[in-house]
Order: C-alpha cells, then sequence, then structure tokens
DNA sequence: GTCTATACACCGATAGAC
DNA sequence: GTCTATCGGTGTATAGAC
C-alpha cells in the first residue's frame, strides 16, 4: 500500500519514542506504545529495528548529537564585550528556562543516560564527552568575548560546568523550584569566572596560587544579598 | 514452621530488594528477582507488602532516612580547628571515595530518585530535602569548627553543594574518572569556603598560606557600585 | 513490503493446598 | 501462616496472509 521509505519510518518510530518516553518514562515505551505513538501496527517495529534494544541504542545517539547539545548548552554569544561572570550567568540562566519549557525531555534525557550507564556504557561515554564538547565550547566562546583566558585547563572548566548544570537539573527536577536553580546559578556563574583571568596578564604564573587575579573577577560579582 | 516475624520478612525483603536494584537495576527488580535475593517463595512478597509499587515506596523511604544520607555525606568532624576550604575539601573526597566503593548503589540511587519524580513526588521531595538538611548540617559544623560563618542563608550554600555532589556522581558514574571528579572537589570547596568570613573581626592572618582566608577578608570589603 | 494474528516468556497478583 | 500452582495480562518477537 503505502510504501514508506524505510528512514522515515525509523525516524518516525524514533521522534514518536521519544515523546513517549518524555510523557510516560522509559519503562513504558514499550514496543507497542511507540508504534501506537506513530501510528503504525506493531509489524513495523521490527521491520525498522532488530530490537527494542537496537533502537533504545538509536535514541541514545540521536539525543547524543552535538546539535542538539549545543542547542542547549550554548551560551549565547554577545556582540559587544562585557564582564565574564554575568555572561556566564546569562547562559546558566537560558538553560534554566529551557529546564523549566521540557521538564519531561530532560527527565527523559537522565533516564536514558542511566539506561546507558547500566546497558550500554559506551554510549554514556559519548553522551558525557558531547556535553563536554559543547561546555568548552561555550566557555572559550565566552571568555574570548570577554578578553579574558582561562587558568586551569578548558577540560577542568568545562566538567565543572557540566557538573553543575546537570546538578541543577537533577535537583530542579525534584523540587521545581525554579527560584532556588537561579540562586545556585548566581553562585555558579562567579565562581566559574574567578576561574579566568584577563587575556594580558601575566603568563608564567602558577595557576593553582593565583588566586588573587580569581579573587578579583569573584568579588565584581555581586555575592546575592536577601 | 519457620514463623518469621513480618518485620524481619520485611526488612530482609528491603535489603534484597536493594541489592538487586544495585546489581540489575530497578527495571529487573521484579517480585521474583527480589523474593529469589531474599531466599524466600514468591507468596512471601505478597504477603509482607501490598504491592510492588508499595514496596518501592519503602524502599525509598529506606534510602532517604537521614542517618543514612548522613553517613555518606557528613564531612569529617576535626577536634582541631583548620582552615574552612580543606576541610571542605576532605568532606567531598571522603564523598568521592564512598562512591568509588559502592558505585552499584549510588547507581541505584539515582533510578529510585528518577523513578519517584515521576511515580512518587512526595518521596521524591523529601528525599532531596533529606539531602539538603543534610549538607546543612555538615556545613554549619564545618565554618563552626573553622570559627566561621557563612554570608548567605545556609540553604543556599547547602543546596550549592548538593547540586555539585550530584553533579559528580552523575558525571563519575559515567565516565568513572576519579582523578577529574577530583579536580572538581578542588574547586568547589574554595568556590564554597569564599562564601563565608570569620566569625570575629579580628586581624587576618598569613595570607600567602590559605588562599580562602584571603578570600573570606576580601568578601567583607563592600562591594564597589558600577 | 505491509499488516494481522499469534507464539512464548515473564510480569504482578492470588487461590487454595497444607 | 506458609508455600505451590496458577491466573490474567502484557512484554518482545515472529509467522504467515495479502
Amino acid at each position: 500500500m503505502t510504501r514508506i521509505p524505510l528512514d522515515d519510518r525509523r525516524s518516525a518510530l524514533l521522534s514518536a519514542a521519544i515523546r513517549v518516553i518524555a510523557r510516560e518514562g522509559l519503562a513504558a515505551a514499550t514496543t507497542r506504545a511507540i508504534v501506537a505513538e506513530a501510528g503504525m501496527p506493531l509489524g513495523s517495529f521490527h521491520y525498522a529495528f532488530d530490537s527494542r534494544e537496537t533502537m533504545l541504542a538509536a535514541v541514545i545517539d540521536t539525543v547524543t548529537s552535538d546539535e542538539r547539545i549545543a542547542a542547549e548548552t550554548t551560551l549565547p554569544s554577545p556582540g559587544t564585550a562585557q564582564e565574564l561572570a554575568p555572561t556566564l550567568l546569562a547562559g546558566v540562566l537560558r538553560y534554566i528556562e529551557l529546564l523549566e519549557v521540557d521538564p519531561e525531555r530532560e527527565q527523559a534525557l537522565q533516564e536514558l543516560s542511566l539506561y546507558a550507564i547500566r546497558h550500554d556504557h559506551p554510549a554514556a561515554v559519548d553522551q558525557l564527552r558531547a556535553y563536554h564538547r559543547s561546555a568548552e565550547h561555550s566557555l572559550e566562546l565566552a571568555a574570548a568575548t570577554c578578553a579574558m583566558q582561562w587558568t586551569l585547563p578548558l577540560a577542568d572548566v568545562g566538567r565543572f560546568l557540566v557538573v553543575v548544570l546537570d546538578g541543577i537539573t537533577t535537583t530542579w527536577l525534584a523540587d521545581r523550584d525554579g527560584a532556588a536553580a537561579r540562586r545556585t546559578a548566581e553562585f555558579a556563574a562567579p565562581a566559574l569566572a574567578a576561574l579566568a583571568r584577563p587575556l594580558d596578564s601575566s603568563p608564567t604564573h602558577d595557576p593553582s596560587l593565583s588566586y588573587d587575579s580569581a579573587l578579583s573577577t569573584l568579588l565584581k560579582e555581586p555575592v546575592r544579598a536577601d
């Protein structure tokens, strides 16, 4: 009858699977639920994928794509140079907004991540590395925009940003306290900015001891007072 | 024959369930797998619990107990006063050690948390609040031991610690990079310590030996207006 | 190629033997 | 009370009609 290209079928099933996982959880994303969401008969599933496991690997691969992650975590790139801490803060706040707009999607990503750690560990590592790449790129861009440079290896700063974003995500998913998440962001941003120094400062300085330059940046950010 | 008190049966099933979840994941923790782990016949399950859902609620309640969480996250309390940042760092490093000793347990806790968020939200909130209580208690103790006080509401500082610990956990579970986790801790500890200041206004000591106290001292200076 | 009908394993839960 | 046997339902996967 209606002969649909195999790739179209596959992608339709993948997006249906993501919707089901987001709406009802990974455990409820059965083959029956997925084909129902896609409006297909059950038989179509194993025509497009060898098994449910294979399809889940494809789902993880889809949500792990660099473009998708970059769209979520990339900081806005302002045309004019400004202070680093507010730039970083704006990026984290933007991430929190995305979190609030589509909580189910983030919950789905967390469930897929835990699933991958247990059943497809290489995929979990890939997923994490994609986040690291995006974080490092954003941090590099932010520092350059503000005429700053990082005093620690970019990988370490990037990891801390990933840790903070992930922690904010998990915590917010549980308590849905956007104000508290934003207070966390307001602390994390200057703490990150404290790890950078102006581009033209003395280059041969042991970074582990040069908290003096970090201090000035940290202290420029008003500590939240209530 | 062997009449076992109901409470003993329940607790045996609960610990068996936790072992199964840790070893094979929440999805694999079926009633059959749990009673097999506990060495009981299948019929015993619904004699001890109304349903699998009820038992999972009890599991969450068990792992959410204050004592259990405190044992994982409480900082060591040194008898002698010392600098705040190393004290905090020691606590985070100790948490990372526990993480490395029993990764499956932490993975199980993450899976239970995501399950609770979706299917038993009040329990998820309780779990998070237990972590907050423990974090706040540890931070209060650490500050007092070091003769310091927090310059932000304890709840906010505690939340940041929870966020960092959670982010470290999720990230480490994926990449198992203990060295990177410790580098993250080494950044987070002084960043947290920067949010405290000495209890009294006595003159500072040698700042070259303790950057965290220098940070705290400078934090007392007025934030300059832009 | 597409879809219906079905196989077969395993799930949570329970009835009934002892 | 304790355990065996089993029920009804649902899971993944497939055979076979068209």
